[in-house]
DNA sequence: TGACAATAGGTGTTAAAACATCTATTGTCA
DNA sequence: TGACAATAGATGTTTTAACACCTATTGTCA
């Protein structure tokens, strides 16, 4: 019996493991997901990193958050964080500024423009994610979600 | 009872559905498990998506495959396979070649200093998928993998 | 057969990712 | 207090992703 992944990649072969198996799995999923995310977000000019900034900053309200907090919140790691924020700054989107008592720190916070985008796109991103996993079960989600965090070691 | 990612990204609101938490959870892992992989590669100046490709040529044989071929095999959507190959063509790990009844074709092909790479990868791989996940239980890998179809689409 | 659609690739350009390195500010401790 | 490590960001550069558009070759059908 043929892996599903293995026929779907055309690939003749089985996987060497259940773990690389798994590895590919999630790997496929993942990018197909953000692929619809990215279209999804494309006609408001925004990257599925910079729609996560926004919602984080949204998130830690009017205090904001200084570059390195966001960037340890989002999904995915980026290295330049800086010219992700300078960005988003030059569209509107978020204002800088630089901290008063700790000269080290610029606190980030999200903008009028901002927070109308991200409230614009609330309902559309539900729908996107019903779309794109509303017809699997409530159990098999449970049991996916349980098993990525195991994965990450976050038992 | 606060979800486990959220608390991983403290993010102190609940997520709005069991679909948008999946969501988030499988771009996470898969991120983490991209850059273990990434890491991996870089000392032989490989991106996972060489690393693909030199798999796929692999599996394909002597025959080798065209562009589009290449393309759709690939676990990641790439939308400019032809420099992707062009590269791989100047570091020398394929060759091509121009089809000759149907001269619209371009025939790629793994050389034999990509196979002798990509071999001396396999048991790398093997060891770093394992170390990614060889601590989750194969009951749960198993449900994952199903999990993750069911996801795509491919039931 | 000759126009035209369809298919397979390639090119040009802009934006973003990736990596290393650098500056400014603050903390620490002999 | 004064050297020096640690922290927070910024900058420079190269590579790659992403998107639109262009060329060459073959298939189709009036």
């Amino acid at each position: 019996m043929p892996s599903r992944l293995g026929a779907e990649l055309k690939q003749t072969r089985p996987f060497e493991s259940l773990e690389a198996e798994a590895v590919l799995s999630i790997a496929r999923t993942a990018a197909a997901l953000e692929h619809g995310v990215a279209q999804a977000l494309k006609a408001h000019d925004l990257t599925p990193t910079q729609y996560n900034v926004l919602r984080i900053l949204r998130g830690a309200g009017p205090d904001g958050l200084c570059r390195n907090e966001v960037g340890n919140r989002l999904v995915t790691r980026v290295p330049d964080v800086t010219r992700l924020l300078d960005r988003m700054e030059h569209t509107g989107l978020i204002s800088r500024q630089r901290g008063a008592e700790d000269r080290r720190y610029v606190t980030a916070r999200i903008s009028r423009k901002g927070l109308d985008l991200v409230a614009k796109l609330d309902q559309p991103m539900r729908d996107l994610h019903q779309a794109q996993l509303g017809h699997v079960s409530k159990r098999s989600l449970r049991g996916l979600i349980d098993a990525l965090a195991e994965a990450r070691g976050k038992p």
